[in-house]
DNA sequence: CTGAAAGCGCTTACAG
DNA sequence: CTGAAAGCGCTTACAG
């Protein structure tokens, strides 16, 4: 067993095949200037020698090509919709030789500028973020300084740029009317954190809904705080000790639902007999919920995928226009929400 | 806004400063001999400048300081036990000013390897690492090289090397145990991959509790094949299709136990009513479940935080004896195993 | 077609 | 106490 790490270079690929690092380097990138016999006899050595590129060098040099590496901001990395986003950007930049620093600032404004620090002079390409609201200072002042920047799953609200996002307007509009279409006329909403863009957007889809079947909306019956667990359940009892209770509740993200769940186990009522359930977000133990959860997917692999190929657009093209990409959401219907309100059965 | 990357590097606070770059260095990494009206000046050209050292280029100048940065290999980033470990990893990681790189490879040894690679040569100061299998080539050859490496959740069956772990025999014990208490005397057992060190350890412990209590084993009802969720629906079934069902079933993870749930929930079986069920992996939507689900929790955050300790101390101390952390594991008991077998109510 | 040399942004012996 | 210089492992004009 070695114990000292062999250090295999440039220098070495080029004594062992008699040419200079320069050349060594031509082979590596494919430079087609380079004479056949002269390749071989590199390629050769490189193979022997088991070299491989020192990719911190290489970016350190690099100033005009990618330095292969992406940032990821990313708020919450227990929530299962940001985990199918790092996925999807895992795969697409895996597949084309980069890596990714992950930055989990659970949503703690002090902890993402650290860590925007961090990614900023690892000389990373650019950066995929969750800003933490719609006023994230510190994700302004990366654009100011000319970094590349997608935003997931929410935008800046007074800088136009790239966002990549689920439909949360038409999202929330499905679930609500499909309730709605079930007979339910008294629907509460348990919404996140009212700083955060997605959150309104939800709002606004469960309000459309009421508009367009002409039911009247009680503010009384929505409510927010934070978008955690502990909010879901405090909000989910507030909500169930009303006088005229409910008879279905929508709930804006998987960490309220499970809070909601939680207190309505907890209050002994039967799903959907006595209340029905639809949340934001699906989650692949939504199907071995007891009854299986009604909720609204989000295709986080895809703004995944969008969000890393947008980005590398970006850094192309550093003057085009903010895209704004839109990503569908797919009501997926299960037993939370039954097949009519409680008390009519 | 400006569209170039402003590069503030030592020689800008130099400048600055009127000194030059060494004493800026020097002055940055905390060196006393500088002289206290030189230092003051330096930091202030440093403030004003807004200088932030780049990394890229301190990891390939460091051969002997730390180049603060972790590469974490981990086989399932969906595995909400892996997030825990991720999330133990990176508090203490940023905590230091350590970036952590991500490989999520998906238990495919190819995209193990590639990974490796990656990480190998972004010259990390070291590997925490869930080995794909007890013979892990690609982690053996890490370690022969010299690497830092630590392994979490599994061993290499073939090198000694520092691992962290759960202690999944005793884990198992004290379900299975559970179980028979309760009266239960025919348990199936869902277990996960063989190849992984971790299920033999919990079939360990099953069998250790039945011995202990003097129950005989039935190998008709051991059943093991991937580690996956489709693995556990189909496992299941065939568990629930024998002639004299078992009462009770013990998972060896968390998607084992879902597709287990979903079997069941298909054939409309009451649980715990007609099968008990508890699992390995505590997870935070379990008490959500319906019943909740009695479960081994695993304590994912102190085996990432132990990890990266044990790393530090390897990077600090190559030749120290490798080390073997146990993590005791904790039954939560709920509602799915009842109180008493199916039959007896 | 190939090599010598500059330089990316740092740190660290070595002089003085 | 401070600076000039070497060097980490690369890439890329510039010569030839």
């Amino acid at each position: 067993m070695k114990t000292a790490k062999n250090v295999v270079s440039l220098k070495t690929v080029a004594s062992l095949a008699g040419v200079s690092i320069a050349t060594v380097s031509r082979v590596l990138n494919g430079d087609p200037v380079v004479k056949d016999e002269t390749r071989l006899a590199v390629q050769k050595a490189i193979k022997t020698s088991g070299y491989h590129p020192n990719r911190v060098a290489q970016r350190l040099r690099a100033t005009h090509r990618s330095k292969k590496l992406i940032g990821l901001l990313i708020p919450d990395i227990q929530n299962p919709f940001y985990v199918d986003v790092i996925r999807g950007i895992e795969e697409y930049a895996y597949d084309h030789g980069s890596a990714v620093v992950i930055g989990n600032f659970s949503q703690d404004p002090k902890k993402e500028k650290l860590y925007i620090d961090i990614l900023r002079s690892e000389s990373v390409d650019g950066f995929i973020v969750a800003p933490s609201d719609g006023r994230d200072q510190h994700v302004e002042e990366l654009i100011q300084e000319g970094n590349a920047v997608v935003c997931i799953d929410r935008g800046l609200t007074n800088r136009s740029v790239d966002v990549v996002k689920s439909d949360n307007e038409t999202g929330a509009f499905h679930a609500v009317e499909h309730l709605i279409k079930l007979g339910h006329r008294r629907i509460a909403h348990i919404t996140g954190d009212p700083a955060i863009p997605t959150t309104r957007e939800r709002i606004s889809g469960y309000m459309a809904a009421h508009q367009q079947y002409g039911l009247p909306v009680d503010n009384n019956i929505i409510r927010g705080r934070q978008s955690d667990f502990i909010s879901g359940v405090a909000l989910t009892r507030e909500i169930l000790d009303l006088p005229d209770r409910p008879t279905a509740i929508f709930t804006a993200n998987n960490l309220l639902t499970l809070g909601a769940l939680e207190a309505i186990h907890a209050r002994g009522l039967k799903i959907p007999a006595e209340i029905a359930v639809v949340g934001f977000d699906d989650v692949y133990w939504a199907t071995s919920l007891n009854p299986p959860l009604t909720a609204v997917r989000q295709h986080g692999l895809e703004i995944g995928q969008r969000a890393i190929e947008l980005l590398y657009q970006r850094i192309q093209h550093p003057a085009r226009l903010p895209a704004n990409v839109i990503v569908k959401t797919e009501l997926m219907v299960r037993r939370s929400c039954g097949s009519r309100p409680p008390g009519e059965e």
